[in-house]
DNA sequence: TTTCGACCATTCAAGTAAAATGGTCGAAAA
DNA sequence: TTTTCGACCATTTTACTTGAATGGTCGAAA
């Protein structure tokens, strides 16, 4: 079962990569961390790159699982878009795991990786815009400019995060700034909805 | 009348910080551009960041006096902050120059300045307030949350920002980009008027 | 009051050599 | 066959040095 030992991998190299950031980990590290010979990761991972594209997309994975499972409660669109903001929050948190992961290696992400995340966020537009929909079909929201939307939402929820890490770049975000991270973007997601027009 | 020597100076260190950068600017290249020695802008400005946060403060200076302006005007506040919007990004377009201020030196921004945004964005979030709380005066916005409305449009903005500049890292924003990002905020400002809810 | 040449201390850039690291390969172990 | 690893290579990174560039000062002069 040679699927349990790739997990043991990726588990340990996410630990690294939290802490430290891609270029600050090494690949003897990893090996050791899992009582292996450097050489034995490539029998898994060709390169140092694929280890941390495995790590980030399992992370995706689950963030898409949860949230398919969150679109099949009943529930108004609405909160739904608020629970899908809940649960991208938490991702972040979970990714950079207790707020230790450094701001610096979100920012080191390299063109190599830019791919991985604009095809994420392909997923994530068709997760919001299955949200929207609904709630389009079942009178909840109105129907205008349909396919922009999700888009200016998305974008707006990733704005805000980049401008917090942005004046905490070379730190680690701390929990206050994660907490107040989290406040703003259910409050926006609440003017999102409704609006600030009377009427 | 030694305001000219200065509004001079700051023109040239203007141009200079635009194309280049605030490091890649040197005091000599400044100085010869006004056919000075470099001894003598150490007459007018104490420092190279004193120069650079008065070229930047003359910047924000003219966006206030704009905004002022507009609030004048005889409009709907919804159309005001459309408006605001806009003046807004002609501001970071005549900052950043014609798209050739390099992105970096957005990002350069050191602590050193960091006070300088964070000043002015209180001002900015004074005249969001005044367009807002003018909507509310004339019921054209409800009133919930109403200390948090403003900051909250205010953090949007910063963040769309800041998100495009983010994958542009390195190079220039150009006018394509530009014109996208002008669009989103315009759709945002609508959808954070009007809401997506129906009723 | 304004300008500047000469000067200093610090920073920055280019270069260099050694260590570290990503990645390969063939052999051996399981 | 599948998995592991020691030995090895090519390239990158690091630490360090050195000379030039730069921010900033000061006293004199215009």
């Amino acid at each position: 079962m040679e699927n349990t030992k790739e997990k043991a991998i990726i588990e340990a190299a996410k630990e690294r990569f939290a802490h430290f950031g891609f270029s600050k980990v090494t690949m003897e590290e990893i090996a050791s961390d899992v009582d292996l010979g450097k050489a034995s990761l490539y029998y898994y991972f060709p390169t140092k790159e694929d280890l941390f594209k495995a790590v980030i997309s399992l992370e995706q994975d689950q963030l898409k699982e949860n949230i398919e499972l969150l679109l099949q409660k009943a529930e108004p669109a609405s909160q739904k878009l608020q629970d899908y903001v809940r649960l991208r929050m938490k991702f972040f948190r979970d990714l950079i795991n207790l707020g230790t992961l450094s701001v610096h290696s979100y920012f080191e992400t390299k063109s190599v990786f830019k791919k991985l995340f604009i095809d994420f966020e392909k997923i994530e537009l068709s997760l919001i815009n299955e949200i929207i929909g609904e709630g389009k079909k079942l009178k909840e929201f109105k129907s205008e400019l349909p396919e922009d939307t999700a888009l200016i939402f998305l974008h707006i929820l990733q704005g805000l995060r980049c401008r917090v890490l942005r004046w905490a770049k070379g730190q680690s975000l701390d929990i206050e700034a994660h907490n107040n991270l989290q406040k703003e973007m259910s409050l926006v997601t609440e003017i999102f909805i409704h609006g600030i027009k009377t009427k």
